[in-house]
Formats: C-alpha cells, sequence, structure tokens
DNA sequence: TGTCTCCATGATATAACATAACATTTGCGC
DNA sequence: GCGCAAATGTTATGTTATATCATGGAGACA
C-alpha cells in the first residue's frame, strides 16, 4: 500500500471522515499515475474493478478527495491527479507537460508571492489560487 | 466605442486579422460586464443582437479574442472575460470574488516570479501559466 | 434492542460546456 | 471572372458535471 494512502487513512481516521472502498480506490487510481486523469476515465477504471459507475459516484469520491486534500483539480484539462503530499495544508502550482502530459507538483504560495502582493495591492482577499503553467518537461525539452 | 474595442480593432489592421461584426460583438459583450460570462451566456446575447447563435458561433469568436489576447478564459468558472490591456503581451493572474463574481485583472508574471522560480528548478519549460485566484474583492470583504 | 439520525451510495435523468464535420459564402489577389 | 483561403452557416454529437430522489448502513442513545 502506497505511503500516500495510508496518509489518508491516518487523516480520516483522526478527522472522523470516511475513507470508503470507493474513495480508497479513486485515490489508488489517481496516485498510479503522474498524468491528470478526467472523471469518466476513472467511471471506467472503476467499472473495470467491480464498482458501480454511474457519474456520480466518481465524482462525490472526486469532491471528497480534493476538498481533504487528497487530490487535485486540474482546471485547464478538466481532469484529477493524486496529491503528492496531503494532509498539508499548501497551495500548489502545477507545471503541464504538453508532450507527454506529465504533471508536477510543486510548493508555490509564500507570504511574499507574486498572488500575494498583486492581492494585498488591490485589497483582494485571497482564499484560494490555482497556478497551472504548461509547456515541457525536462525530458521533453531535451528531445525537443 | 470603447477604448479597448479601438485597439482591437487596430490591432486587426496591422496584423490582418479580420475584426468581424460577430468577434466585435462579443468583445463589446466582454468588456460591458467586469465579471466573466460563459459561451451559452454569450450565444443568448448574440441571438438577441440578431446574431446567428448556433454555439459554434460564439466558440469561434471567442477562440479569437483569446488567441488574440482581446480576452480571457477564467478555467475556474468555463467562462471568459474581456482583457483590460490588449495587444500588450502579458500573463495575467485573475482574483475571482466569490461574492459578487467581480474578476479583477492584474499583471503576474516576471522574470523572478514564483512561476518562473519554480519552473526553473525543476527543469521546466513554461509556455505559459494560468493563475487564478478566488477569495472577497476589497468591498466585498469590508462588508464581511 | 429498537429507532433515530446522519451520511454515503444507488439510480435516473438532464444540464452545461465544447467540438467535429461538412456545406456555403465572402473577400481578395490575379 | 476565377481560384484560393478564411469565415460563417448548419447539423449533429461528444464531453464534463450536477440535480434529485430513493435506499442502505453505521453509530448514538434511550
Amino acid at each position: 500500500m502506497s505511503k500516500n494512502i495510508k496518509v489518508a487513512e491516518q487523516y480520516c481516521k483522526e478527522n472522523d471522515l470516511k475513507f470508503t472502498p470507493v474513495r480508497r480506490k479513486v485515490l489508488e487510481l489517481l496516485l498510479q499515475k503522474n498524468t491528470a486523469i478526467g472523471a469518466y476515465e476513472i467511471l471506467d477504471l472503476l467499472r473495470e474493478a467491480g464498482f458501480k459507475n454511474q457519474p456520480p459516484v466518481a465524482y462525490r469520491a472526486l469532491d471528497f478527495l480534493v476538498k481533504n486534500g487528497f487530490a487535485h483539480k486540474i482546471e485547464q484539462l478538466n481532469s484529477f491527479i493524486g496529491c503528492v503530499h496531503p494532509g498539508k495544508d499548501h497551495s500548489p502550482a502545477f507545471m503541464i507537460c504538453r508532450n507527454c502530459d506529465f504533471v508536477a507538483e510543486e510548493e508555490a504560495i509564500s507570504p511574499n508571492s507574486s498572488v500575494s502582493k498583486i492581492a494585498s495591492k488591490s485589497g483582494f482577499k485571497v482564499e484560494k489560487a490555482i497556478i497551472e503553467a504548461q509547456g515541457l518537461c525536462h525530458s521533453c525539452a531535451s528531445v525537443a
């Protein structure tokens, strides 16, 4: 069992959250790849694994995982990815390779980051921020 | 006629782009609001203005406007907003008020911005980046 | 133990967002 | 006028996401 699954399990236990079979399975699926997966692709994988496969099944599990910090939505791709450091309160930035679909999650926000500075300048109170960059990952950039 | 429409018109003239009636109308619609508008809402407004209203009509115009920097897509909202400083090559950050839907566009990316730093650390070659923050705008934050 | 309540899941339907594909028209250089 | 390229018209369909109501299952507590 992956380390991140264990972390999620432990976190749920401590916070009275139910880490049910379908939620666990979806997280496992997300963690098996380093690319983002769409909800309907997850649905297919769930069906193969013997779960029910109507859209709400996937979306509910994904909502749970995203809400609790175990997964993230990549808005530009309308798809989802497992979080590489769950549990910690964090503000990720994603680097999406347009060639191989690899998605890297990095830490982004610090008190003096661009977003904080821009926000304070305009009096905007930021609650969450998404940062998604598109381009070429290290290895695809080398080849090209 | 709004200043931004003129800028777009001039830019198109200089770059051999066709600022056709439907493209102009969509840009006008986007510039009339300081909130983001969905493609199907634009479609409704186009119909009211006597234009054809099948989905491709709106999406084509939006593609043109986004591609040429006259408008931006807000990924989190699946909707669009007129650009406040068109023509200039820029990397915007958006501040989205969850209370009043106001969207502010700010300049975000500099050579030593968070994104650039993170990217260079991991060898990722960034081609474009989106930054979208959610929270409360100045006036909604004051009320609360 | 019964039953109440809360939350998760099952199931059906539909809403909302976006594009494929092909026909037709328009503007423009020659 | 003719041919090309780009824009628009038109039909159909693909993709992503949610509303709604029914059913089930675990824990609280008398």
